[in-house]
DNA sequence: TTGGTTCGTCACAAGGTCGTCACCTTCGCG
DNA sequence: CGCGAAGGTGACGACCTTGTGACGAACCAA
């Protein structure tokens, strides 16, 4: 279906990798270390690499950027994993150029359904730094977000909720889940917050607000528009 | 909130989660053997499975193995409770397809984060979340419903009763079921309020209302046409 | 420090939701 | 047909949920 490399040190995590991929019908290379991982991926070219944030040889975030600025790998899709707590969110692994991101501990399902979402988007030709939706276009990488070509500013936790919701488009998300994967692992607030700044992120994203719907007595969702054929 | 299926053969251990679990929200049913546990499972087809690995009948994994293969319990999550030392089968754990897994002693802390982190999975992790019956189609994951194409707001009470009638289609659900079903665990409701909903809900869903049906002196039964029997 | 920005919380108001009740309709049965 | 019971219906009030503006703490750059 499609090529992976695995660059992860711990091998209990990399079993489970290399079993459950390869059960969905993967070709699947392992590596332990980033040295191991870019030659790997310039030889072989792989579609998709999944690549640990922490690794004994040096950081996953240096191999990233490597693999995105080398001509012989241009093209690759990169999914990081990191550890719960580690120094780096969301927003950062974009920064660096990376597909998706995925906390452990990961649930199997999860990994599958994230691995899925960007061959797929591959395939489509979807660009993973740029999306367009409706009026509204943002670009991960940069942090900017434009509507109807109009730059609106956005503070970093308003970016970051909205990539949320917009990566999980036509899903309600509870203000807990929101809150887990808006906020910091210790943010200590209750989930009114997440109404305020759902409320401020429809005030600066103006006619593209309407995408942010709220679900009475469930949460949030993005969608493009009310009667959306799902 | 949800329902629980608890499979663990130390009692106290079993007292712990049950009393947390329960004042979490969740509905919770106890099980000490694997055996036991796969026909709760069956009947009662839970959200999730709090599964032991060291079961005096079996091991967890082959019940973690028939509970994925079982098509009566497909879509079940698993969350495997293993002893310090079981390190190996953590790995066999995920390649069976368990969700998540927790290393006694646990912090109860974390255990009740992690199945929230699970459950919230459930509900917003699964593609193919829409269904189609009859001119209904319901979006579980975005919480959206049409008839002929038309969308229909409905309540969140609402939406959830839709989905236990529709859940369990072509039998009947009494009042009370429904209630224990669809209503908090501590809500002090008469039945007559089944049936006020019940109007609310076909009310909303126009034509499709008529798949609501009742059952004279029994309850309701979600079906697509009236003499349909199971 | 100072000034500006960001963010979490609060209180309030508007409106939505839900449980109940009284009354009406329908059904099953003789 | 008439009766009683079960279920449908409409209305209402209590409660809950959310949007909103304001405020102060924390942070940061100059």
């Amino acid at each position: 279906m499609a090529r992976i490399l695995v660059v992860e040190d711990e091998t209990d995590i990399q079993e489970i990798l290399e079993y459950n991929l390869k059960r969905d019908g993967h070709d699947v290379v392992l590596t332990g270390t980033a040295r191991d991982g870019l030659r790997h991926a310039r030889e072989r070219r792989p579609d998709l690499v999944l690549l640990d944030l922490m690794l004994p040889d040096g950081s996953g975030t240096e191999l990233c950027k490597t693999l995105r600025q080398d001509a012989a790998t241009r093209g690759v899709r990169v999914v990081m994993l990191t550890a719960k707590g580690e120094e780096i969110d969301r927003v950062i692994g974009f920064e660096l150029g990376a597909d998706d991101y995925i906390v452990k501990p990961f649930s199997v399902r999860e990994l599958l359904l994230r691995v899925q979402a960007v061959l797929r988007r591959v395939s489509t030709g979807e660009s993973g730094e740029t999306t367009q939706f409706g009026t509204l276009r943002v670009d991960r990488g940069a942090h900017r977000v434009w509507v109807n070509g109009q730059e609106v500013e956005l503070t970093a936790l308003e970016f970051k909720l909205l990539l949320t919701l917009h990566d999980r488009r036509n899903r309600v998300q509870t203000r807990d889940a929101l809150l887990s994967d808006v906020w910091k692992i210790d943010a200590d607030v209750t989930t009114r917050t997440v109404d305020t700044h759902v409320k401020r992120l429809r005030e600066k994203l103006g006619a593209a607000g309407i995408y942010v719907q709220t679900v009475r007595g469930v949460g949030y969702r993005f969608a493009e528009r009310p009667d959306e054929v799902a």
